[in-house]
DNA sequence: CAGTAGTCTTAGAAAGCAATAAGGCAACGC
DNA sequence: GCGTTGCCTTATTGCTTTCTAAGACTACTG
């Protein structure tokens, strides 16, 4: 079987649906604040777990595991140096997301507080 | 209290976590195969209930609640006329967002095809 | 070689999320 | 008014994710 899709319509419905499911498992792994902080902070270049850790007040486990996660789909990469792991983000174009969605997020807020403040000024 | 912030560090780091509980709740909502198909959706313009329950091939109640949690985090808007709910996507920069995701995964994809490819050929 | 620091893994408990099913409410047509 | 259509809500049950704790592994250090 050719995984190209030619003539079969359920089949592609399938591969559809499998790319959706890409992209929302995607947005999943960023969903976790702890996540989305480590890659905030990997913005300026790489950092080893300890350093992370320290940063994060978290313990070794927690702090392994979402690194763990985030290494698991692809986002991070991680470098031994001695006893060290170097983690960097492997694709820039994650800190542009993220600018993206601080933006939304922005301008949500900033039409929250209009309302508010109409609510309050009116009331 | 005013919600500027100045002197108090702890109150400063809850505010900080506060942000990145935000950003995170925000990814987490796309984080949904469903509701990522909804936003693409209604990148081509606003779209009633029965017309995406319908693309979705999904009941009302699944597609209801999807809809209700776009539209709880600010990210979708309902306008009703007569019996009919039409939705419509509030910040247009979302489409950017998935677009730039699409980037990602994309290359992504890319690389481990490559590796992939070379395992296939060499070995 | 024994001890230590740094990181990762696993297991089990707790919390959060999603699918289904059932019912409710509002607007329109007869 | 009565029934119908379109949409929304709630409750339940099952699944997935996250947290905590314990231990294991690896690479250095004396």
């Amino acid at each position: 079987m050719s995984s190209r899709s030619h003539g079969n319509a359920s089949a592609e419905a399938v591969q559809r649906g499998a790319v959706y499911q890409m992209k929302a498992e995607f947005f999943r792994v960023l969903g976790h604040p702890v996540r989305v902080r480590i890659l905030e902070l990997l913005r300026d270049g790489e950092r080893t777990v300890g350093d992370l850790q320290h940063e994060l007040q978290m313990d070794s486990s927690g702090t392994s595991q979402h690194l763990g996660v985030l290494r698991k789909h692809g986002i991070l990469e991680g470098r031994r140096e001695g006893t060290s792991v170097y983690y960097t983000v492997r694709d820039p174009r994650i800190f542009q997301l993220l600018e993206v969605a601080r933006q939304i997020l922005t301008s949500s807020l900033i039409e929250s507080q209009a309302v508010l403040g109409e609510l309050t000024t009116r009331n």
